[in-house]
DNA sequence: TCTATGTATTATGTATACAATCTTACATAG
DNA sequence: CTATGTAAGATTGTATACATAATACATAGA
């Protein structure tokens, strides 16, 4: 399965190819924690110098996504339940900000696309395909982030969501919260067509608080394999 | 005026060093918005070669600091009044989170150091150093955020903090605002202590508010030259 | 048998060389 | 005088070479 490959169709430098190609390796666990980052190894298996991949590599070490040992290189950073907690508590923090913000901010058209995103993912749960439901969910906030017209927090926002890219399914896969998600969902929605900031907040915190259950589940049930 | 050295007595790879030392340079104004970063310059300059330098540059982009032009290479990243909007906005909310967070966790000993670096806060304004008020202003956030004992929050609200480094005096050398400040922080302990988050969130907010407005009359004073 | 030392191997840290592209300036044609 | 084309120079993008530190393994000595 360790077979991630560079995706050659992208017109970028060679460092943001493997940057993106290291990073989404890493985040769909195709490159296990722990696991060593070997810069010759790398630059054979994905066809380029050592630079862009040192490069890349200094960019991953930034987002936390590896970790270095002086003289000894790079590896994959652990994700432990602890750090999975201190991710999801900022982030449920920004969420909530970001939905407040959106109540002040958002245009007629951002309250549109809301609406039709809610219905999609409604309608996606019908379906079977868990990535078409992950995708519908991942459009209906980054409507809302973006409505806040702040980059810095859309920013940080996607960059926390991706560190638990691996889990995103788990709280989808399970059909029996769908019901629940979608009631969420459109707590949220009315709660920035209404303006109302407590209504909002309060939903997207719980929307949080649901994620988190099931990710840590998830995790502890991997522990004990 | 454009005069940054590298500082020799570091132990860590070059790349670190020179990261390091462009990150000060930029956050001080010591390299100017709008600046290119060339990398024959700065290798000569700083006495190394590209390689360190291109690194570090990586990292630079990353966190917001510079940005890359394809075939052009680096330079620093305008500071505008929205940028920094954004900024503060992220930061309110996570210095909220903090204190909160604080109120639950924070220990005895953390408590005691709370109190003393707000004594030695209100010491440092009786005398004249702007300096050593700044630094005695970030070692009592430092231990707000330090008692979340949440990584990622406090590697977070570092960064956002150094995104203002260049405005840390503007606030601070004002000596009719000090009186304010101390209350503030004195609010912010106090609600600690009492585990009153409300309390502790209001005063914290507060305070970002306050910075937010001499950052912005100080910047448009700084347009308008 | 265990420990210590030396050597070979491997990988990183740094520097440099080469290639590709962009900018700029200058010349020439309209 | 202006506009366009071309060539030279400068700068980034990428690859490779060299230096140095860490590691592992083997061998010798106690």
């Amino acid at each position: 399965m360790n077979d991630f490959q560079i995706d050659m169709n992208e017109f970028l430098p060679l460092r943001d190819v493997v940057f993106n190609t290291l990073r989404k390796a890493i985040l769909t666990g195709q490159l296990r924690p722990g696991e060593r980052l070997m810069e010759v190894h790398l630059a054979n298996k994905l066809g380029v110098s050592r630079t862009p991949i040192r490069e890349a590599i200094r960019k991953l070490e930034l987002e936390g996504l590896v970790i270095m040992i002086p003289r000894r290189g790079a590896e994959v950073a652990q994700i432990t339940e602890k750090s999975l907690k201190d991710v999801l508590e900022v982030r449920r923090s920004l969420d909530v900000l970001s939905v407040e913000l959106a109540c002040e901010r958002i245009t007629r058209e951002g309250m549109e696309e809301l609406l039709s995103a809610c219905e999609e993912f409604e309608q996606a749960t019908k379906g079977k395909d868990a990535s078409i439901i992950a995708k519908a969910d991942v459009k209906l906030h980054d409507i809302i982030v973006e409505a806040t017209g702040n980059q810095r927090l859309k920013q940080l926002v996607n960059n926390l969501s991706e560190q638990m890219y691996r889990y995103r399914f788990v709280y989808i896969k399970d059909e029996s919260q769908h019901d629940k998600l979608i009631a969420e969902h459109r707590e949220i929605y009315e709660g920035i067509l209404e303006r109302n900031k407590e209504k909002a907040a309060a939903a997207a915190r719980l929307h949080i608080d649901n994620q988190e259950k099931s990710i840590i589940s998830q995790i502890r049930l991997e522990k004990r394999m």
